[in-house]
DNA sequence: TTGACATGCAACCAAATGGTTGCATATTAA
DNA sequence: TTAATATGCAACCATTTGGTTGCATGTCAA
């Protein structure tokens, strides 16, 4: 659950295509999947392993089908971690940078 | 300001890292940047080229050197927009997979 | 039991990525 | 003016990535 795994996995728009779609119908199979997705079952696959390592999608193999959930926790942890700590400086990086364009000569 | 750009020039440690730097001290020069990671200057243009792209970083001339500074604002709109979503469902998913998982038989 | 269905595994491929080296240009300082 | 400094640009390279096809395995239903 490394949080770079997690920003990695992120940065796919098919991935965060995958998040939306089990946000907002959560445990459907593979098969369910790839039916949204523009691309073969194999290519599907790798982007829920893909997930699955960044720990956003747990599986929960029931027969011959395999239920995809949706893990917010790690997505959360980026939240607070990361971007909380460039939230706190925004409003002074803003005008500071303002301040600096302004005073625009060498 | 793509949400996609934004995304993918988060995915990289590197870039995270020189975030980070930014945050740390704004308005470095690609000189100074380059002095904290360890890589060639062009990777580190690059890489800042990337950051440029998303929006996350602005750049200013001055004379012959370019400053560089940190814009949080990108990385605020997908928290608001993006992780907000996942945030609001997270205690619900998780109580229903604990229920889901306990559950278990086919 | 047997066929259909859901998934797993592996080899392969093109394109993108992250890095390098080499050289060009522009600005400052001696 | 000239040399050093800061950056820009481009070609090149290895590896990773996102996708494919082909085949194997496991499970359900008739």
């Amino acid at each position: 659950m490394s949080m770079d795994a997690v920003f990695r996995a992120l940065a796919d728009p098919t991935r965060r295509q995958l998040l939306d779609s089990l946000h907002a119908r959560n445990g459907q199979t593979l098969n369910a999947l790839c039916g949204e997705m523009d691309m073969t079952r194999q290519a599907v696959t790798k982007h829920l392993a893909v997930l699955e390592e960044a720990n956003l999608v747990t599986t929960l193999r029931r027969g011959r089908e395999k239920e995809h959930y949706l893990n917010p926790v790690p997505i959360n942890e980026i939240a607070e971690r990361w971007i909380g700590k460039f939230e706190r400086g925004r409003l002074d990086a803003l005008s500071n940078l303002k301040k600096r364009l302004e005073r625009e000569e060498p």
